[in-house]
DNA sequence: ATAAATAGTTATACTTTTGTAACCAAATTC
DNA sequence: GAATTTGGTTACAAAAGTATAACTATTTAT
């Protein structure tokens, strides 16, 4: 009773499970020595250089991280002066991140060193493959992106578009 | 002094910084509440579902893992019966791994378990977008397979084809 | 034959992330 | 206007991953 769609999904996700342990260990492995933030406040950054501004709760939602640590790592995105909260004056009980030009300026830093054994590796890639390869993260971001929002968690339900 | 493919190279990293938490989230979740394994075991199981045998020290440097984590989550996967150990008659140090029956079975059906939810939302793509998906995932897996295997670790270097 | 290197295990301490529950303040509902 | 819901924080426990060093057994090199 499989049919072919079936089979791709199947493949699909096996990718994915296969490719997540890859980027998992040379990212946040770097991250930790290289910098002096956390994977997971490397990852707000990129949600917020993405969308600009978040509440906190749409962070935890769009990376599917429990509200309690999107509490933690924002506050050292903060002590670091990377990002900066702004109180939203029609509920003043949401709390508004966006990054400061300092975090931007930081954050381009801090891709380039933590890439920089990644970084190697694509260089010595031929033309094609390298273009192959950007066309392809770029797909798989995109729909994943789009897809991945976690709606399992009711308060993430109405971040939907 | 920023050439086109150095501009490519930094689309390229971003898109993978974005990707791996929305990749990580649902899948490392859904691994702890729907099954008795670590994520990294079944990272393990990713890998020798591909690589059919491989050592203690291929484990690791293909995940990027410490020597005493590869271990410890092999000991699991024994304890499960999903692999066993073959002594190597030629260099008795060394400790290669390999899926059992049992193991294929159950990694089949973890995968279907863990995927269950990414899987609902991959299903609702159209075929165009699916089959795109498909691509890409495979074009990423690939090359970053074939570039990411760990050369830094000196021990990790004969292991390079 | 001895020394050095390699593969793997054990032990331990530490960081990061996850999960819960309790809590406050503000908004909403009735 | 009292009760409930929501957004966020705090505090704490537990799980997972990482780093390091010490150790055994085996192989390689000299």
């Amino acid at each position: 009773m499989i049919d072919n769609e079936t089979v791709s999904i199947d493949r699909i996700i096996e990718n994915l499970i296969y490719l997540h342990p890859l980027l998992s260990k040379s990212l946040t492995r770097s991250i930790r020595s290289k910098t002096n933030l956390n994977p997971g406040s490397l990852y707000i950054l990129g949600m917020l250089s993405k969308h600009e501004i978040l509440s906190m709760s749409e962070i935890g939602c769009k990376l599917s991280m429990p509200k309690p640590h999107v509490t933690g790592q924002v506050d050292k995105l903060i002590a670091e002066e990377m990002v900066e909260r702004l109180f939203d004056p029609n509920d003043r009980r949401i709390v508004n991140i966006r990054m400061t030009d300092k975090g931007k300026e930081d954050f381009i830093a801090i891709k380039q060193e933590v890439s920089q054994d990644m970084r190697e590796r694509i260089e010595k890639l031929d033309e094609h493959k390298l273009k192959t390869l950007f066309d392809s993260t770029q797909v798989v971001r995109d729909i994943l992106s789009d897809i991945m929002t976690d709606s399992k968690l009711t308060t993430c339900a109405k971040f939907h578009e």
